[in-house]
DNA sequence: TTTTTTATAGAAAACGATTATCGAGTAGTT
DNA sequence: AACTACTCGATAATCGTTTTCTATAAAAAA
């Protein structure tokens, strides 16, 4: 992972620095689709100088290079994803956390439109709301 | 349609005012998705002294009596859409428009992923990009 | 290792979409 | 017509994100 991030940086002439280690680090090691001030939060602690432009500005340079992907799950902040695989995403209306939808094969779904329309298509999104298992509990007592 | 907003806005309790009927009847018959400004925009001629802000508040009631749909294409702005069947859409990445996907049945796919995760899944977007045939044609010369 | 070059980090300001505030005016009711 | 509550439009505020700028750190050259 850190060989990976660091050639791919130099590849792109972008320089290796500790923040954008950090960065990359704490997103490829959480399930939480965190954004931009989430990020900045969790690394406080570790590096209280960094900056949320920083962060901003890394997301910029990990998404051209192929390492991270963003999401748009209908709030008012992207979230970021270290996991390139295309897969859904589902947000409950409730406590507001992200999650990957498992176990989904869309592969079938995606080509069905890809011979459907005339665009040629580059990628999709899929994003479903709903209300989370916690929340369900919460509700139902 | 005239008599369905008519009603609906005031079973709710909201006025009928002409600013509203010349919001729904504009979004209602195009096909563009339009964000708010560009509906402001479209207006602008007729509707002299309309506001963005009324737009804003519009569109916010339109989506509250189930009027219209919030769409999330990605973008930096919001775009609405009259027609409430839930169906993907698709973005050309070049020039921005965004359509319909034709002819497409999401259902099977959308119970798949319901019976797939623990959520009590509420509601989807799909969101395709990629390039237009107008675009392809453009690009090609 | 030292020097030189160039990109970067961080602070602060700028930006743009959206929302809130408020006073004057209008819709719907009596 | 009169009354009440809601709404419009102008403006300011908000908030996520981007830009600007300068000291500094990373990479290259010497």
């Amino acid at each position: 992972m850190e060989v990976c991030i660091t050639s791919l940086l130099r590849d792109k002439g972008f320089k290796v620095t500790p923040q954008r280690l950090a960065i990359y680090n704490m997103l490829s090691s959480t399930r939480s689709h965190p954004n931009a001030e989430m990020i900045f939060n969790e690394l406080q602690a570790m590096y209280p100088t960094m900056s949320l432009a920083t962060v901003y500005k890394t997301m910029e340079i990990l998404k051209e290079i192929g390492l991270v992907q963003v999401l748009n799950a209908g709030e008012d902040s992207f979230r970021y994803d270290a996991v390139m695989t295309n897969h859904p995403h589902v947000r409950c209306t409730e406590c507001g956390q992200v999650e990957d939808v498992p176990d989904i094969n869309i592969d079938a779904f995606v080509n069905e439109v890809s011979q459907g329309t005339k665009y040629q298509i580059m990628g999709q999104q899929f994003y479903f709301h709903g209300i989370c298992p916690a929340c369900q509990r919460k509700n139902s007592n």
